[in-house]
DNA sequence: GGCCCTTGTCGAACCGGTAACCCATCGTTA
DNA sequence: TAACGATGGGTTACCGGTTCGACAAGGGCC
């Protein structure tokens, strides 16, 4: 193994000028620099990781905790891992990867032990238990989702509630009266997942501000369970012209058994999804969907979380962030003008 | 900051006392053990991860490299990551998670520098760049896939020579004696993925062992491509009515696709899909599958670096091991047994 | 009773960087 | 011209564990 004190001897100068070249924290002349550069890559030097962890106080790692139930949208989720693995290795920073099985504890592991310098949860919860070991800890994080009071921390999010509002806009503006919304399963909404939550309430808010009205139901995302959530629906609403989707699962079984059922889309019925775009293509038709930019929710993440971990060390007070994403609406084939009224009723 | 000097004053021993207790390297009294877990207790000790790497030379972390492009189904990838990080804790190690975009050079790095002390490589190619430095470093390893030359590696993988054959075996038996097989798109065989090459080449054989008549077609997965590829198949062999789809995105398009063109599944034609349990489930009718256990590759992989880092780490020779994993056949509403023929042909 | 082996504990030398502190040189300014 | 700041480099004390060798105490054996 090839260490500092090698370079320093192959570049006739001492082991701190070395450190100091590397870090850039001084001053250094460019013949020596250039000499120690010529050093390190002919003995082709790499800094060990743990004595550097040892000495200077930082492990370089971040941990990121994703995860286990398969709820969430898989690929989204891997998406945004994979965001932050780029963004951090952009800071020098690399990502060490938590399972949620491992709880709070897992937390107070990484931190505790100096193994990660910071933490970025997903799938945070709304009474999540690894929050109050964040605080006891002073751990610096970031949260992707809204724990129920964000004092003190920094979060991004999905803005859940704009894309629910964004779905109640277009379907009022095609002139839909009445439309059903399919969230998650009801185990989503008893874990209080505030994603869920809130992307009904912003559907519910802006659905009554422009006089249509809805109805919201769960549904697990299975083919049955998208089969009974829809008769329901219609057996309450048969005039029900509009659907948004925001459980990825029941939108392939919500078209097929539209179809089977003698509507077409989009003449006859519209379909908003809420999902990622690549989703949105894979069906026939085309759907219409909000999605929010993933990539850009695990850089500022990570921002965050670099931000408090730099603020910590020079003994600053991080300051708290809340950032949430705006989503887009891509109009594609499966909305369209409602329909005229064809059944009259009493 | 908590110390292994603080936990020994505590206990009133030496700070190697508390450290051989901990290591369990050398024989400890049953009442200074006790002491000293009290003592961590009370203290709430978490040994430094640096500290400890820097002198062990351990640094009790694996690195997965995951793949970037999304040609491989991600949840099934998300799922292997899942398993490996358990199965490493479990090991008392942790994961770091690299990207495929740092190449051969990410590899490097992590060895190199000591962060990591092996290295689990997913979606390996034929040809992959990584493999050369793993040789030349002598880096601890398991890769998950087949590379060319797997000489002086540990690989694990799906059995998918098996996996074409079974489709082949359940489609011969149900007395269908023209069938197609639908494939990743081309690039993937470009790019020389063994898996998807391993799956033709199983069914194959099968076939013609079997008397079956069959096509191979590359398919990119969307709703068009599907369309043509079935199209194009229809037209070489319009008496086929067997289907093995390896690309998860054709599934949807397929089915589809055939209902539309008035073949009824399963009374017209079989399809079997090679894909995950989950997403073969999701389907209507629900999939006859080939799956292979997701997790149980997680945790090989990370049983063939463990026993490579612990066999570089004693002097040993670490040795070879090429496993793979047998798949399961799941009969389920999609296949039955072949229709008469009522077209006759001349 | 002397000898040796086992068991349990301690002291101290690392492991490979970091950064505070010190020193020399040189150009600038009063 | 003396004082001074800026620049470039060396010395060295850590950082917090691991592990080797030393050693004392106790037991078994001849």
């Amino acid at each position: 193994m090839v260490t500092l004190a090698d370079v320093a001897r192959h570049a006739g100068v001492s082991a701190s000028t070395v450190s100091y070249a590397l870090s850039g924290k001084r001053s250094i002349s460019r013949k020596t620099r250039t000499r120690i550069e010529q050093a390190i890559t002919a003995l082709d030097y790499h800094p060990n990781a743990g004595a550097r962890a040892l000495a200077g106080k930082r492990s370089h790692i971040i941990a990121l905790m994703v995860p286990l139930h398969t709820e969430v949208h898989v690929p989204t989720m891997m998406e945004i891992a994979i965001a932050v693995t780029v963004a951090a290795r952009e800071h020098g920073y690399d990502v060490l990867l938590l399972t949620n099985d491992e709880g709070p504890d897992g937390v107070q592991r990484v931190a505790a032990s100096g193994l990660a310098d910071g933490v970025i949860l997903m799938d945070v919860r709304l009474d999540d238990e690894r929050v109050p070991v964040l605080h006891a800890r002073g751990v610096p994080a970031a949260l992707i989702g809204l724990p129920a009071d964000p004092a003190g921390l920094s979060c991004v999010d999905h803005d859940f509630t704009t894309a629910g509002a964004l779905c109640a806009d277009h379907l009022a503006d095609l002139g839909h009266r009445d439309v059903a919304f399919i969230g998650y399963g009801s185990a989503v909404y008893r874990r209080h997942a505030g994603y869920a939550e809130r992307t009904v309430q912003g559907f519910r808010d802006r659905a009554e501000q422009r006089g249509v009205r809805f109805l919201h139901r769960p549904c697990e995302g299975t083919y049955e369970s998208t089969a009974g959530t829809l008769a329901r629906i219609l057996a309450d609403r048969p005039d029900t012209t509009g659907f948004v989707v925001q459980n990825e699962g029941a939108i392939g079984p919500l078209l097929n058994l539209l179809r089977a059922g003698g509507r077409t889309v989009p003449e006859d019925a519209s379909v908003i999804a809420i999902c990622p775009d690549a989703l949105a293509e894979q069906h026939s038709p085309r759907l219409t969907a909000v999605t929010s930019p993933k990539k850009e929710l695990g850089q500022l993440a990570v921002d965050q979380v670099m931000a408090r971990i730099t603020a910590v060390a020079d003994g600053f007070e991080p300051k708290d962030e809340l950032l949430l994403v705006a989503p887009d609406l891509m109009v594609r084939e499966s909305t369209a003008p409602a329909p005229h009224r064809t059944t009259s009723r009493p």
